[in-house]
DNA sequence: CGAAGGCTTGATAGACCTCAAACACAGTGG
DNA sequence: CCACTGTGTTTGAGGTCTATCAAGCCTTCG
């Protein structure tokens, strides 16, 4: 249940029984989420931090205007509100696609794990650290890329790190968003990204339909979204990109 | 010498003496970095970190065709690498203006002190956390406000926390920066920059020149950016506004 | 079958970028 | 002390990427 998260935090040194226990046992309740529905609510001051069993979800802010940024996307293995812990939120966060599934995880409880397993806590830490590296990775989408290079970026995020957790199958992962969620998240225009992703399915670099992707060339994708996986700290052998070519191949090399 | 971080530190509960002597007597040396220098190299496996304790500097990231995107600044009391005690870096850091010095804490000596107090790593890992929170606005920054948004709210960003660590004066704070790096931090061209300093010049809502910004009107200052200052976690009796109006007053009222 | 949400398309407008050159200013060296 | 040089700022012109507005289409679901 908890796996995504273990595999996590083993991606920099294995844990001892005793750790991965305290981490299994942690969770007070699991809470399933309806589409689109808040997570967190932004400004709130949390007792429990919420961590992603099942489902995918955003962290977003709303403008005055109504328009929205979505900050980061969140995948099985992440927390929602890790910060939390130690601050007052300044975020929201809501379900994307069909549900979500979270484990609820007592702030107390978590500390009270931290005093007996000090290196949990910087496991932890770690991963508020890797969430501000992606953060900067979007940072630089954002400021310096097409809205190509963009959208390719984001994909080639999203399958390693779906990869990473075991959510990927034959060059295929499912991703819930909506156009209009995916511009929130690039700062895009809805009608933008349909154009442009009318541009990556023309070049044959991927499909995507009824919320799953598809990578077919994910060579090119990379180069198009300039993207360099180092900064997602994903061991290169736990790493596996999709078949290069336009039929993944299912077997390996005679 | 480092009462900027022990004044962050103390943002959210005070310190003990035990602790306030462990961060004051945790620096090996101090650095001093000439203008535009490399602090840190991308990539590189650090054993130690280095604290901001005079100057200005800034994380970036160079993009394959010589573009740069600036992704943070840290003024004195900020952290340049904290992130190096636990991953290899992803980013560069570099010193801007005349110099800056810096302050050496080797990682073997900084997990000693988390040892004995426990609770000063939770401080620096909110402190993370904060830097987490800075970067998610500056991606609504980015992805969502205009030029003359951006710019209105990195200078409030740069006023308060700057001002929280004592380092304004009557409405003047100093930015070494050129418009060149204000663009590669906002994702802007530097054409773009001038002529909008220009028109926030013109609509009197600041002066900048010679790497000094004076806040004309901070109450418009505010709005234009859409600024909302709590994401910085600066309790509210710590926030000080430049006087409002065109001539700041020198006095209370009566 | 109608409604709702999401996707697609067309047309137009505007924010911002790029290129290019002139200008200002500080530091350097003769 | 004054040209000289380099960096940073400013200005102009033109181009393009992306946003906005508006409508039509498709799919899903009750």
């Amino acid at each position: 249940m908890l796996s995504p998260l273990i595999r996590k935090l083993e991606r920099f040194s294995p844990l001892s029984e005793a750790e991965k226990q305290a981490v299994q046992s942690a969770p007070l309740r699991l809470w399933q989420v309806a589409s689109h529905q808040d997570i967190i609510s932004d400004r709130a001051r949390l007792a429990e931090v919420h961590l992603i069993v099942n489902g995918f979800a955003c962290r977003y802010k709303l403008l005055g205007d109504g328009r929205r940024q979505i900050t980061a996307l969140l995948i099985a293995g992440d927390f929602c509100d890790l910060s939390g812990l130690l601050m007052p939120m300044d975020f929201g966060v809501a379900a994307l696609g069909h549900s979500a599934t979270l484990a609820v995880i007592s702030h107390e409880r978590l500390m009270g794990i931290f005093e007996k397993h000090p290196r949990l806590a910087f496991g932890l830490w770690r991963d508020t650290m890797i969430d501000a590296a992606i953060y900067r990775q979007w940072l630089i989408n954002i400021g310096r890329r097409s809205a190509y290079a963009r959208i390719a970026h984001l994909l080639c995020e999203i399958w390693l790190r779906m990869q990473a957790v075991g959510l990927t199958r034959d060059g295929f992962f499912e991703l819930p968003m909506t156009q209009a969620e995916i511009g929130d998240a690039l700062g895009l225009s809805t009608v933008h990204v349909n154009r442009t992703l009318q541009q990556l399915r023309a070049e044959s670099l991927i499909e995507f339909k009824s919320n799953v992707v598809r990578v077919l060339d994910w060579q090119r994708l990379e180069t198009s979204g300039e993207f360099d996986p180092s900064y997602l700290q994903i061991a290169p052998e736990l790493m596996v990109s999709p078949a290069a070519g336009n039929a993944p191949r299912s077997g390996v090399r005679p």
